[in-house]
Order: structure tokens, then sequence, then C-alpha cells
DNA sequence: CAGGGCTTTAATGTATACATATCTCCAGCA
DNA sequence: TGCTGGAGATATGTATACATTAAAGCCCTG
């Protein structure tokens, strides 16, 4: 991680922020004060906010600053499609040209969120989870994919904490299908079918968005 | 186009320098030669820059700079894969959702490229195109979509500009396919059939990008 | 002649001061 | 009362000075 500077330090930090969802949707980022609570001046945090800005992840008003874009069923309805496209062509095209090495990784992770003696807190689901899908996002071997793949799972996401803060409900994770899921879609990369494996992929964002849909449908 | 400010005014000069291909791949951007050139100091160059980045245009080194990304036979293939698919996504989705205003603003593009007095100069087929396509991501309906067309478009453009350094052969355009394909898609969205604008976009694409490729092939 | 390390240089990275625009809120008027 | 407009506060937008560092060239040595 050779000397990251003040500029990636910001993005980390600020991106980290978001996918902490310290802000809620229409908050505003100010410069000054990210900067103060970061310890830099406001030039390399600016520039942070303008690349989150241009990768979509916030928007911005001119003379008035970034905010986390709004929510809304419509939105959503986007984002999980697009998401179920995207890392449905990735699957496929992992499937294609993922290594040995890059499948039992994959398996890894699998074996670390099947485990039933839940001592994986919430924290530990969603990372695994992340690095999952943007894994295979990788392993597609088409960085434009995975540069997509990236960004729409990430903002899939802000749905995903959407729900958990204004619907927590104290979820057994361990009885989610999502490690079965997962599980099936590394089955069909190691046999190398392409077409099942992204079909798999593809089911598993559609029940993902289903799950989340019945709870969101009242939005806008 | 309400009052523009220095960092969007830099942003559309340098892409406008960009897209008219007025570096090669592997060329540098500086910041203080651009800033001078276009009578502005670093700070606005910077920001726009760092767009540009996050945005795919450029590639970056640290404590280097800008640079315009390198082409490949592999890479082409990989971003014309993209496109193909991408593409033919947002036609198949405008053929629901695009409108009849949209259409015939469609209709326009193609009567204009289809006129065989050839009065066209290549600047001028260039920007129909572009109009053209980023029309009918922007009728998808889908911002995420019409994001990620919009950019690997313009990747893709790379290839067409760098073709056309290198391989210029005075090009008779109005015997192109082109403009032929590009009514067959708009008339399957009149027709509101979304499997044939689909199909007949990713076709189109190929077709393009097998132009190229005949002549590329010798790459890496 | 080849190769490694110092020096120089030219670019980026960062902080800061100042300019400007937007929002708020309060006073003054119809 | 309700509207209008302007002053002030606050955050962004911009320029500039300075710090830092990667790399190219040069010299010195084996």
């Amino acid at each position: 991680m050779a000397t990251e500077n003040f500029e990636e330090f910001a993005y980390t930090a600020i991106l980290g922020l978001i996918l902490d969802n310290r802000f809620k949707p229409g908050d505003f980022l100010f410069e000054t004060e990210l900067a103060n609570s970061l310890g830099l001046s406001r030039t390399p945090v600016r520039h942070a906010l303008g690349q989150l800005v241009a990768e979509g992840f916030l928007e911005k008003k001119k003379k008035k600053g970034c905010y986390i874009p709004d929510v809304s069923a419509r939105d959503a309805q986007q984002v999980f499609f697009l998401r179920e496209t995207m890392e449905g062509m990735a699957a496929a095209s992992a499937a294609r040209y993922a290594t040995e090495e890059d499948i039992s990784f994959l398996k890894t992770l699998v074996a670390k969120e099947s485990n039933r003696d839940n001592t994986l807190s919430k924290l530990d689901v969603l990372e695994i989870n992340q690095a999952f899908h943007l894994g295979i996002a990788r392993f597609s071997g088409n960085r434009y994919l995975e540069h997509y793949c990236r960004h729409i799972f990430w903002r899939s996401n802000v749905y995903v904490f959407f729900y958990d803060n204004y619907y927590r409900e104290d979820i057994d994770y361990s009885a989610l299908k999502t490690p079965d899921q997962h599980a099936r879609v590394v089955a069909a990369l190691e046999n190398r079918n392409d077409e099942k494996a992204g079909n798999l992929m593809k089911f598993h964002i559609r029940s993902t968005y289903e799950m989340l849909f019945m709870k969101l449908q009242h939005l806008d």
C-alpha cells in the first residue's frame, strides 16, 4: 500500500463514512467540516469529494455542496436491475477466466459465511459479501466491467443500509439464503459453466432485491 | 447553460481536447501547461483532471500526472464487447421508455447522416454519431445505464480516433453502412420492439468493431 | 565501458488567503 | 399581516506560494 497521500486518505475515509451509513440521503458533506475532522486542509478533501461525485456516490449542487443522493423505489429498481445484469455478465465471464486460485479464494469466503456457529458480526457479513461480489467482478478479467460492477454494487448498498437503518429487526443472518446461493455460483464457476454461473448470480441478486423491496415499496 | 464556472469550463475544454484527438495514448496532460493554455490557475484544471480520471478517460501515476490510457487489442476487445452489451440494453430499454419526441429527434439525426450530398465533414459525422448513441442511452430512462454507456462510448472512441490517425485513407463516409444500421434501430424503437432494437444495436456495434479490428489486430 | 547513486529539475501535492455566490433572517414598507 | 429586499453568515470557488517527490541526467567508480 505504497505511501498513500492525503487525497487518497481523504477519499477512502469519506467513502468509509458513506458506506458506514453515517449520513442519510439528502445530507450535505461539508468540505470544511470533513477537513477539520480528518485533520487536513480543504484541498485534498475537495479533490476527494470531486472524485466521489464523478463516480456517482454523491451528487452536487453548484456553490452549495455535495450530498448523499436520494433514494426512491424507482431508483432502487434501476440500480438492482442493472446490478443483476452486470454481475450476471461478470460471473459468466469469470467462469471462463478465473484461475483456480481465484476460485479457492471465493470458496474460502463462502466457507466463512456458511459458518453456523454464528460468530459473525453484521459487519463481518457485509465485508465477506463485498469481497465475494467484487471478487467475481475482478475475476471477470474485464476492467471496465469490473469498474461498473463495483460502482453499482456500492450504489445498491445504499439501499441495503437504508433498509438496515429503518427496518432493523434483528435478522438471523445464519438463516439467510445468501451463503447457499453464493456456494452455488462458485460451484458453477468451478465447473466452468458460464451460462449457469451468470443465471445463478442474476437469481441471487434478484432475490436480494425482492427481499428489500417488500419493505421499501412505500418509498415515493 | 447557467453560469459555468472555471472547473466546468476546464472539464469540457480538456475533454474536448481529448475527443479531438490532440493527444496520443501515453501522452501526459500537464496541469501547468493546460492551466496556461486555458488562462486559468492550476486549481480548477487539477479538479477537472481528477474528474476525468475518476470517470476513466485518463489514467494517473502518482506524483507524475494524468495520461491518455494505452491502447491494445485486448483492451479494444473488452471495450467493444462491453459497449455492445450496454448499448444493446439501452436500446431495448429505450424501445419501452422513449417518448415520441425522443424518437423523432433520433430520426432527424439519421436523416442528416443519410444525406447523400456528402456536405458533411468528418467532424459532423462524429458529432451526429455521438448524439445518436448518447441519445439512446439517455432515452433508456436508467441513469446508471446511461452513465456507463457514455463512458464506454467515449472509451471506444479512442480506438476510432486511433484508427483515423494511423490508418487514414480517405474514407467515403456516405458509403458506410452506419446510417442504414442506425435507421433500422430507430425503426425498431418506433415499433416498440425492444428485443429487435437491442439486437440491431448490438449488431451495429459489433460491425463497427470488426471494421476497426481488421486494421488493429497487429496491436500488442 | 557499465552501473549505481547523487543532483537537479520539473511536475504534482498541500495549505492558505481571498473572492464570490447562496441562504437565512430580520427590518421596513404597503 | 404578508411581502420584499438587503445585510450578514457560511460554504464553495479560485489563485498562489510553498513542500515534496519521481525521474532524468551526470559524475564517479569498479
